[in-house]
DNA sequence: TTGTAAGCGTTATCAA
DNA sequence: TTGATAACGCTTACAA
């Protein structure tokens, strides 16, 4: 049952008593076609259940509808949601999906990445961060003929080859509130050295606490990895600080998760005795005690524009690129001091 | 610099001062050729960095080089597990991964899926719960001419189309375990009817109390969506049962969250008023306060062995298919009664 | 062990 | 507005 032969282009030709070129041209909704024709074509078209071949059509058009999304797993939901939103793109189109989790660490990323665009010979990619931050990678997949659009938190390119939220006026303004709830000793625990993300977040941070009249202190800012086992260690470095900041921006959620924990091994309280803020809505951020207030930055939209500037570098390619995020308040963040007690 | 030429078979050939067919068959491995023939002809082919057309191949072949994945997103992050899992079968091959989320709500689901198939025409397709539990979807895209690997947590399918997980069983050793521990009033929060994990996790459940001469008590047992506050909600009606559980079995990580919040609502402790065990070992469950004792599955190794049966169906497909789940122990569940009180 | 001719299913060229 | 013919880059007969 599924070895009955898939009809050909010939097939329909044949059947409809026009040559093949004049059905190709009723696939490629030619306009310079007699309506009739292309009436009687799509009738047989739809009697056999006809579809095109793609990897015919590639081979004769000299093109690929593939779109590759390179990423070295940022986070688990981060991912999904650029899938959803390419997928909202391309869904109504012939454009397919293609996934390659890379190693960044791996030595052999470069060769990595070259032979999965030579090899399924890619029409676009997208870059996800931290990947996206490397201009080597851009460049490379430009030299083997492919156009990139890049994620990221920053212009790290043109509108035609990026989509970016605005992480640094994103924390500025989580920092600001916190400052408007009477905190006035806020403590950061910033990402990873390298990570452009991290740099941006740390830029909000201090224009955060300018912009409050605050002057930042070294003793309660401190650094980790964006995974939890970091921010728990950042969150006793910082608690124990002389005098322990009453809030703390951690500059992603798995962190700021971790800094909860330390707290509480403390024997501390949050937000009671402790206003917590993060960044990126992950699930975590909802489901944890208390729900975390965070920075939620429009991963969707934001890869739906992508995979446009992607398969309709013409009209889309000077679609804004900068998108903005916004500050998801839950219970972690509360006044100081609390009003409660 | 991107549009100079892709090198051909036919340059390759010329190169090499041999006919195409033997470029060919270098490519393909074939067994008779002359050993300096061969070597002169991948000289060549190194020399000018040579990649085969996919979609030329592909065309030649009548079969195509691509695999589905087919989702309705049961959690991010099993659904990046899995796509790990594949890639690292099909990374030295040239397979490529091809993802498709679609809404199982979906009026159109049946036809978004055969045009999927159709369109790209997929060589294999993967299926995730809880789609994969639908014998049409599978029917279908067998008829459409696709093998087809289902992944789910029992039997639904024969070894060669299969990869699942033990979910009774695993619940049922964390059923027993709690009792070991001293629980004799334990909760349960079910899935979701009509999900198959669900009634798996269900019967463990039943099976545990059993092995633990338990009888089961329809005041402590309730059943959720799957989802966070379901299974808040379910947590709130269990501890205000008249006599309320010791300890709950909830069928998934972000219920079992719920479950915690409702305790905290309530001014319990957890564990020390109540012990709680979830399942999936989602990122949440280690970084919610305390980190939640859960059942592991094999994801990625599961995905792994999927992709195998999917692109060498001779050699794996009778590879085991029922994969082990563990119970990863941690501060949420402790022995009754508590011995620190 | 190697080569020739034909074909896979589509589109481009150029006439009609 | 349509159609014959030659690509596209590769593989499978079938010979040599």
């Amino acid at each position: 049952m599924a070895d009955a032969q898939k009809p050909t282009i010939n097939d329909v030709a044949r059947l409809s008593g026009v040559s093949k070129k004049t059905v190709s041209r009723v696939i490629n909704k030619s306009p310079l076609l007699n309506q009739a024709t292309r009436e009687k074509v799509e009738s047989v078209i739809a009697d056999l259940g006809y579809v095109p071949n793609l990897q015919a059509r590639a081979l004769a058009l000299r093109r690929n509808f593939l779109i590759g999304l390179i990423h070295d797993n940022p986070n688990a939901q981060m991912v999904l949601g650029v899938q959803e939103g390419i997928l909202d793109t391309i869904r109504s189109t012939e454009f397919a999906l293609v996934v390659r989790p890379v190693d960044r660490h791996s030595p052999t990323l470069f060769d990595d990445i070259r032979r999965f665009i030579e090899q399924q010979r890619l029409y676009g990619v997208m870059l996800l961060p931290p990947l996206s931050e490397r201009d080597d990678l851009a460049q490379l997949c430009r030299d083997l003929g492919c156009t990139v659009v890049r994620m990221g938190s920053a212009r790290l390119d043109d509108d035609a080859h990026l989509v970016a939220s605005n992480d640094r006026q994103a924390v500025s303004d989580a920092v600001a509130w916190l400052a408007e709830l009477g905190h006035s000793r806020i403590g950061f625990v910033a990402g990873p050295e390298g990570f452009r993300s991290a740099r941006e977040r740390e830029l909000g941070f201090h224009d955060g606490l300018a912009r409050a009249g605050l002057k930042p202190d070294p003793a309660i800012m401190t650094r980790g990895t964006y995974r939890f086992e970091s921010g728990r260690a950042a969150g006793e470095q910082l608690l124990s600080a002389p005098t322990p900041p009453t809030a703390v921006f951690s500059s992603n959620d798995e962190m700021a998760a971790g800094v909860l924990h330390a707290a509480r091994e403390r024997g501390l309280d949050v937000p009671e005795d402790l206003s917590i803020i993060g960044f990126d809505d992950t699930a975590t951020a909802a489901h944890i005690w208390p729900p975390l207030t965070t920075v939620r930055w429009p991963i969707r939209a934001m890869a739906r524009t992508a995979a446009a500037k992607l398969i309709h570098p013409s009209s889309a390619a000077s679609e804004p690129s900068i998108f903005l995020s916004d500050l998801v308040r839950r219970a972690s963040a509360i006044t100081y001091p609390p009003e409660s007690r």
